[in-house]
DNA sequence: GCAGTAATTGCATCTGTTCGCAATAGCGGA
DNA sequence: TCCGCTATTGCGAACAGATGCAATTACTGC
């Protein structure tokens, strides 16, 4: 359940970086939220224990975090970010327009038009972590009910 | 070439909401574009023929736009948002994480992911214009010749 | 264990975007 | 054509996120 298992501290000081308090309550924060997490949320977890921890500290480690792939980043629409830490299989989620919902939905979906992409244009896809926005079940039949 | 074909002010009269000055050259200003078109942009092609046009405007009035579907807000990554004049063909992006740089991807190539994702899910995806990040032809050629 | 060095942080500031509220001005009806 | 209702605007302020710079501090080699 832990992060600790990825030994992300040698990963980090592997590739020449530091790694300071900031960075591993910041890593613990994003744990703890177990599915998406905001940078707000990211900030009250990390303040509530290291009050002096400033936000650009927050927006700045999160990139870096991402960058080398130890977090993923999600942007589920209205420009929001979400953050998650970046489990062994990508996946990717339905994010329904009108309740708010989010569904998952495999990797193996998505891989076919990837590779269809990649043939027909040549361009290779490259996203860990995909949000598409629509109607869930429950919605779409409201919506449907609600057609006057 | 003008958006006036669609008579935009009938639609949204008759859905009660008022035509007004800024409204209208907002339209012109993301037609002007021809393509995407950032919020900036629009501020300034607008405040090029009306000063004294506020920013909250242009911002409530793309929104606004977004949601009588007369425009498609893109998300191009960075958490910017691009607008473009609806089309009457929905297309996607295919965005380069190095270059930057933009190609189309038609609807039919997306169609039948969207259509497995209602079949195994039943969840109906509804966008009209998804961004997909990855690398182009030219980027992951020197990505590959890169590699030490 | 200590000192040097460069990565990282905090601070102050700036930019782009949103929000509440009072003033303005489209639109429908008389 | 004028009036009243209320959608919309402009304004000011709040807000999230980004950035430049000086102070701090984690790591390396002694």
């Amino acid at each position: 359940m832990s992060h600790q298992r990825w030994d992300y501290a040698a990963l980090m000081r592997e590739r020449g970086f530091r790694v300071t308090p900031q960075r591993q309550l910041i890593l613990d924060a994003i744990c703890e939220g177990g599915g998406h997490t905001t940078p707000e949320e990211v900030y009250e977890r990390v303040r509530a224990k290291s009050p002096a921890v400033n936000r650009a500290t927050i927006y700045r480690t999160l990139d870096f975090l991402c960058e080398l792939r130890l977090v993923v980043a999600a942007d589920v629409g209205n420009r929001r970010m979400v953050y998650e830490i970046a489990g062994d299989t990508p996946h990717h989620h339905l994010v329904c327009r009108t309740c708010g919902k989010v569904e998952q939905i495999s990797h193996e979906t998505v891989k076919a038009l990837f590779a269809k992409i990649e043939r027909e244009q040549e361009f290779t896809v490259d996203m860990d972590h995909l949000a598409l926005f629509g109607l869930c079940p429950k919605c779409r039949r409201a919506e449907l009910r609600g057609k006057r």
